[in-house]
DNA sequence: TAGAATCGATTACAAGTGTAGTCAATGGTA
DNA sequence: TACCATTGACTACACTTGTAATCGATTCTA
């Protein structure tokens, strides 16, 4: 059952990790108002991520309030790392290119990077 | 026709974006030889990359020789852009937070990484 | 208490994906 | 020339994804 979470069903995370523990109204009306998507299409993405086993439903009256298996914080270092491996062998340096392309990037993520970088060199 | 480019045919853009030009056999024969897909299979994801319009078909005699229509970097500009933006807001910051988690990073990647944001602070 | 709202479960269905078989034409070889 | 290998075209087919309708049960409300 250990299946990729998809795109959409991304954002039913998103809003479980802000927030875990949420029935499936809740998690509609937390998301982008502009998203289109109806109930029934969240239910549905729902029921399939429990079975991914990405969320847990716990039982609430005759509801369910979902809760993320995974963290967010899991989730992200092993997507990113796969993203990382298949496009740059690993690397992280071209990665940081393309996002600096054209004003790409805030003051304050760059000083998180220098204080990132500091540490790895530190470490070294 | 803009499709998006799957999982499974980056590896054959990949080859092509090492080298271009190439024949479906060749493509096949350039993949890693664990990979276990048939060589039809790649001939009908050279046809789907075709039809997507990320590669274009060079007739040469009875085959077609196949050459990227988007350059590699390109292409990891957009999808880094667009994985930076989904999970993490568009930083960069968290992202080689991830990736140096548990020794991540080798020498010339963090040498690299410096660089880039020397060269940022600078331009700020 | 009768109808309305809400819930999960089931079903639907087109598009996309991964993988490959079959076929007819062509080109190389014995 | 008679076969065999190779090529692209076409077809196949199960699984995934995105989106939602329908249904039967339950709960709220007038």
């Amino acid at each position: 059952m250990k299946r990729a979470i998809a795109r959409s069903e991304l954002d039913l995370m998103s809003v479980l990790w802000d927030q875990s523990g949420l029935a499936a109204s809740a998690v509609h009306a937390k998301l982008p108002t502009d998203d289109g998507r109806s109930l029934q299409t969240i239910k549905t993405l729902l029921s399939r991520l429990v079975d991914k086993g990405a969320l847990r439903a716990e039982r609430d009256g005759r509801r369910f309030l979902y809760h993320p298996t995974l963290s967010r914080d899991d989730y992200a270092a092993s997507a990113t790392r796969r993203f990382s491996e298949r496009l740059f062998g690993g690397r992280a340096a071209p990665i940081v290119a393309h996002l600096a392309e054209g004003d790409g990037l805030s003051d304050s993520d760059i000083a998180e990077l220098e204080a990132i970088i500091r540490e790895l060199k530190r470490r070294d």
